[in-house]
RNA sequence: CGGGAUGUAGCGCAGCCUGGUAGCGCACUACACUGGGGGUGUAGUGGUCGUCGGUUCAAAUCCGGCCAUCCCGACCA
């Protein structure tokens, strides 16, 4: 991609609506642009590490066995009936009316809407277990969305559910996609904890949450300095206490002590158990040949949020800093006086072409601009590694290494191999 | 929904107290120079001052309603 092509438009300072340092970011690297409070439209920086994260995500849930369909974002108020949802959920449930005055909603979650696909597609036990997930954009009216694409009304999120015949089986299917999470977390690069957590609103037996750990995290988590153990402190808290009376106590699974750390909750699994077939009587034939009711799991993962959660965790007084795999662009060729120098010009794009093909996602910055404009962008937008073209190429053949991280090395600009290498060993 | 704040050019801000018809920095356009850390100069573009109403000879400025946005709380991937 040519810089000078590319929709990119970076601000030097951030506008004053942005409050977290990922917001900020965000919105000053061009990733995103707000329409409304909580609804954003994605740019198309913003867009390429939204869909690296979602490429992530499918192809784990691919690996995993789960099979992807597509549900509406409009449902008919019917469904949501059966649960009694449609009374007991508040405003935050967007409720809307076609021209023939029926209701409808805008889904904020999809168990009514998979429920009703099985009791009607699926008979018998044969057919399990089954679990089904989609990549879509969901709807929450939030009473107050916040920081930006952190907590937006509108968001992209993968939901997945899973049908058991037994509660043995649901198991076997949970603890599935609680390795499955941890397979994307680990390939996006991001550090997290699994807590303990209420179930909430949703319901069901138990519930797990993914938190990336991060300052402005807007969980608490009480971990334990000696083992994997994690909760989130609305459980152990008592009505009396507050956070820091936690730090320092014996960690609840007898590993050391408690250490209290923030986190953003990325992911969340359920199991369900009966809850939603029970009323929405989804039932198969067990091998008794008798009606039996499903043993139901969800789990949620926010895609658009790991955006910003990954910047949360991943930035400096520069800009944003992405994990490799989940960067806009692989590599930026710098090219100083590429209009003024048609050596410089062709190297560059050479070299452009040859990494290309290599299947590097590469941008070529080909602007106007002087030396500083480029690497501050660059470095705003956060791309691992850049390829600098100038002067050292006209005096010999040599491109300046500078990775995001700081660290840099000159390369003889045809020695592919070793600025590869470069690359990979960040 | 309770508490707090903000709204003036794409972004950051000044002007408002003390009314006289809008300004600064960045960005943007043209040209020239510059070209390894947001460079320099010259000349420009861009604003019904959130909105509606009131007061006044005159409103960005004073008064009132509404809207939008943000922050703190109660709720959530």
């Amino acid at each position: 991609m040519l810089y000078s092509k590319l929709l990119l438009p970076t601000l030097k300072e951030a506008p004053q609506e942005a409050e977290i340092i990922s917001h900020k970011l965000m919105l000053r690297a061009g990733m995103i642009r707000k329409v409304a409070s909580g609804i954003y439209t994605w740019l198309p920086l913003g867009l390429r590490v939204l869909k690296k994260i979602e490429n992530i995500v499918r192809e784990e849930m691919d690996s995993s066995g789960a099979q992807e369909i597509f549900m509406p974002m409009v449902h008919p108020k019917e469904l949501w009936e059966e649960t009694k949802r449609w009374e007991k959920m508040g405003p935050e449930l967007l409720r809307i009316k076609d021209r023939h005055e029926r209701d409808f909603c805008l889904g904020p979650t999809h168990e009514e809407v998979i429920t009703d696909i099985i009791r009607n597609n699926v008979k018998s036990y044969k057919e399990l277990p089954l679990n089904l997930y989609q990549i879509q954009t969901k709807f929450r009216d939030e009473v107050r969305p916040r920081y930006g694409i952190m907590r937006g009304r509108e968001f992209l999120m993968k939901d997945s559910y899973s049908f058991n015949i037994d509660e043995d089986s649901l198991q076997e299917s949970y603890l599935t996609m609680r390795e499955t999470y941890k397979k994307v977390l680990n390939r996006i690069g991001l550090k997290y904890k699994i807590s303990a957590a209420d179930s909430g609103a949703i319901g069901g037996d138990s519930s797990e949450e993914f938190h990336v750990l991060a300052d402005n995290g807007e969980d608490t988590i009480a971990i334990s300095d000696s083992s994997e153990f994690a909760i989130n402190t609305d459980l152990l808290l008592k009505k009396d206490e507050n956070i820091n009376s936690l730090e320092g106590k014996p960690s609840p699974d007898g590993n050391g002590v408690i250490k209290i750390k923030k986190g953003i909750e990325v992911g969340h699994i359920f199991k369900l158990g009966k809850l939603y077939a029970e009323s929405m009587k989804a039932n198969v034939l067990n091998s008794d040949g008798k009606a039996s009711t499903l043993f139901m799991g969800c789990y949620g993962i926010g895609i658009s949020r790991l955006v910003a959660a990954s910047i949360e965790q991943n930035f400096d007084e520069k800009g944003i800093i992405w994990p490799h795999n989940i960067a806009p662009f692989d590599i930026n060729i710098i090219s100083i006086g590429h209009h003024k120098d048609k050596k410089i010009a062709s190297a560059a794009t050479e070299l452009y072409e040859q990494l290309t093909k290599m299947n590097y996602s590469v941008l070529l910055d080909d602007r106007k601009d002087g030396y500083g404009t480029k690497i501050k962008d660059s470095e705003l937008i956060g791309i691992p590694l850049n390829i600098i073209i100038g002067k050292n190429y006209i005096e010999n053949k040599e491109v300046e290494l500078l990775a995001r991280n700081g660290q840099s090395s000159k390369n003889a600009i045809n020695d592919i191999k070793t600025i590869l290498d470069f690359f990979k060993n960040q």
